[in-house]
DNA sequence: GCAATCGGTTCATATAATGAACCAGCGTTT
DNA sequence: AAACGCTGGTTCATTATATGAACCGATTGC
């Protein structure tokens, strides 16, 4: 039998997958239903990664929240081999260009993770918050990015049930591959009020040294202002990007995004 | 048996700790040796880590590297529970009071750890890397850090074998016992070519909620300007930036630290 | 004072981690 | 070209380790 992942090891880690932009800490009841674990097991996870610096522990609450070691590995991580700088870099200039919010993606363990924002100026601009994984049937970048992926991605992720978060997010399967299809071949994605009411987000891919999509660079609109936009530049300027990023993570544009539009 | 962290996380989270500031990159059997674990555990684990985005593999190169999913972890704790930039914040203003390099660490998992730099602006500076695991007895870092902590930690560190890194580093235990005591009178700790030569540094340690040295901020100052400087107030901003951290991280300022100098 | 939490512990059981030996592939050296 | 030493990865019998139901003492709300 070819060496499988270790349990074990994976059950650990989940416990670190449990903590996002909503939940900061956890007791060890609430880590163990949350990462859906015998409190025993989690208990003893939790020891390791406390031992580690992946996990601290509250003395008084008792609490567990993210250890700092997350810290040291994250800016390890970037001296060898810059990803969240360069996404800042590109989400900067797309929102300064348009003084609007903008945010890059990236896909980690099978979830498209929000790691680079940039809140528009205005009074009134979206906000959005760093670590977030974003659903992929509802948002412009996860669109964007299931268009340039592998029908063998698509259809895995289209098997599984989706929710709607607005009550203009598409829930039929059918729906979302007629949308991807038609992304493809704008070269960008698009969400109207898909995953926040009021919202237009455009979204064009970056990709990895396979050609195969890595994340997504994404600028979001309140509606009201949508307007006094050329669509057509923000475009231009979004794809524009996009391939920038793609370009300075070594990474190769797919054909078919270089060919869209 | 009261219940003992996981030996099989813990092997798995050790993949993690063999990478730092010189190693972004290691092969599945260098892997193994670093984290002295045999082969075949280590592959495991390794896929353990690759499929929680904790590890990525080069997929020419086999090689593995850290994964995106501490950039995730390390946004989300920053977010809930903000540390490194408050740290920034304090290395920016000591190193822009005196135009030269500082930088403060955080004690993670046994380790006290570079996580804000701030290189200075001259031609000649200190330069440092994040990320980077300070030796206690050779820096000013470890040892204001230890001047301030428990007696047990101090004898179980000056117990372990204490490895030189210039031939000015203290490697007897007695002499460094004599500069704790000396450092916590003076309410800072000092380096004199003993991590870096040529490279004298200062600093003082801040603390967390139960009056425990968390971690310390630094300056570090080229021998061939420091006679430019007033040390009475470079200690006095040194110091003054740690309270601060301290109390920005909600932290108790420890009697000891209060009351020296 | 009861009931339902909580964080943490105990211990018998069974599952999952382990590591020596193995393979195929690749680059050197001979 | 052949033998070497390395690599990443696999196999399978052995054994160490993870697991979870039941339990404890402390809080908390009723």
């Amino acid at each position: 039998m070819k060496s499988r992942p270790s349990a074990t090891a994976t059950k650990a880690l989940g416990l670190l997958a449990c903590f996002d932009e909503t939940v900061g800490a956890l007791g060890l009841s609430e880590l163990a239903r949350a990462a859906d674990l015998d409190k025993t097991t989690t208990l003893r996870h939790a020891k390791a990664l406390v031992e580690m610096g992946f996990l601290e522990q509250d003395s008084r609450s008792k609490l567990y929240h993210i250890g700092a070691e997350v810290l040291r590995l994250a800016r390890v991580r970037e001296q060898h081999n810059p990803l969240a700088s360069i996404l800042q870099n590109a989400v900067d200039r797309l929102s300064q260009a348009f003084g609007e919010t903008a945010h890059a993606s990236v896909m980690i363990a099978g979830n498209l993770t929000l790691v680079a924002t940039c809140i528009g100026p205005q009074q009134i601009t979206v906000q959005v918050e760093q670590g977030l994984r974003l659903p992929f049937h509802t948002t412009a970048s996860g669109l964007a990015f299931l268009a340039f992926s592998d029908e063998a991605f698509v259809e895995a992720y289209l098997a599984r049930p989706l929710k709607a978060v607005t009550d203009r997010s598409p829930t039929d399967p059918d729906a979302v591959r007629a949308m991807l299809a038609e992304f493809r071949a704008l070269g960008y994605g698009r969400s109207d009020s898909y995953y926040c009411d009021g919202v237009r987000s455009f979204s064009a891919p970056y990709f990895d040294s396979q050609g195969k999509p890595k994340g997504a660079l994404t600028i979001q609109i309140p509606e009201p202002r949508f307007e006094s936009i050329d669509e057509a530049v923000l475009v231009a300027k979004l794809r524009k990007g996009a391939s920038e990023i793609t370009r300075a993570l070594g990474g190769v544009i797919s054909r078919d995004f270089a060919h869209a539009a």
